[in-house]
DNA sequence: GGCATTTATTCTATATTGTAGAGTATATAA
DNA sequence: TTATATACTCTACAATATAGAATAAATGCC
């Protein structure tokens, strides 16, 4: 595991939040409005799911396939959920920050 | 201005931190050593460098050039110090991380 | 049934950011 | 005049961020 592994990139961070946030409704396309209303920011679906990619591929996050809903377009959504190594990398990440911005002034 | 100038990286954020803190002795062989201080983070030059290049192409720093000091190896140290246009991208990111964190507990 | 519409994810390509380390410059010390 | 220390530049490559078209799978409606 290089160094890189222990450290989230910026959107990764935000993206790991946003399922915290969204609980057991945490799905790609929720997670993007989620994300917008609250720091409207725009995401692309791709920017997102290629970020989905890499955090699961780094165990940052699992997923699971859920069942399709009586909805129009109620198609089978994907479900994310943090492993416990996704956590601890956004507490070392939060730590990180907080101990550099500690004392700042200006 | 495309929509990335707007957001810090991950390490983009740590550094400005870095410069903001060490003020008038902010310079990269010393930023270098903060950084590993605080967060023991073991940045190489290389990095530090490239992304304080970027940093002042984006105009988020300026730096000049000091002039050499009475010590073995005391060469000219570039100093660096953020725009007015640095220290809104530091804000904004803060308070978008700050936004994303509120209410999450686990 | 079959086509339009809606929600959702996958795929592909590219730009930006992160990373390392060798190389170069320029001081003082010996 | 060579050694050693501090400091910065250069070059190459890896990882992350980004966009948008393509695809999938559901319901609505004629």
């Amino acid at each position: 595991m290089s160094r890189k592994d222990i450290y989230l990139g910026e959107f990764e961070h935000i993206v790991l939040l946003a399922i915290l946030r969204l609980g057991a409704d945490a799905y790609g396309m929720r997670m993007r409005t989620t994300i917008n209303d609250l720091i409207h920011r725009d995401v692309s679906i791709g920017a997102l799911y290629a970020t989905l990619e890499r955090l699961e591929k780094k165990k940052f996050v699992k997923s699971r396939l859920g069942e399709a809903t009586a909805e129009r377009g109620g198609r089978a959504k994907r479900y994310f959920e943090l492993t416990s190594l996704g956590k601890s990398a956004l507490t070392r990440t939060r730590s990180n920050l907080e101990t550099m911005w500690r004392d700042i002034s200006w």
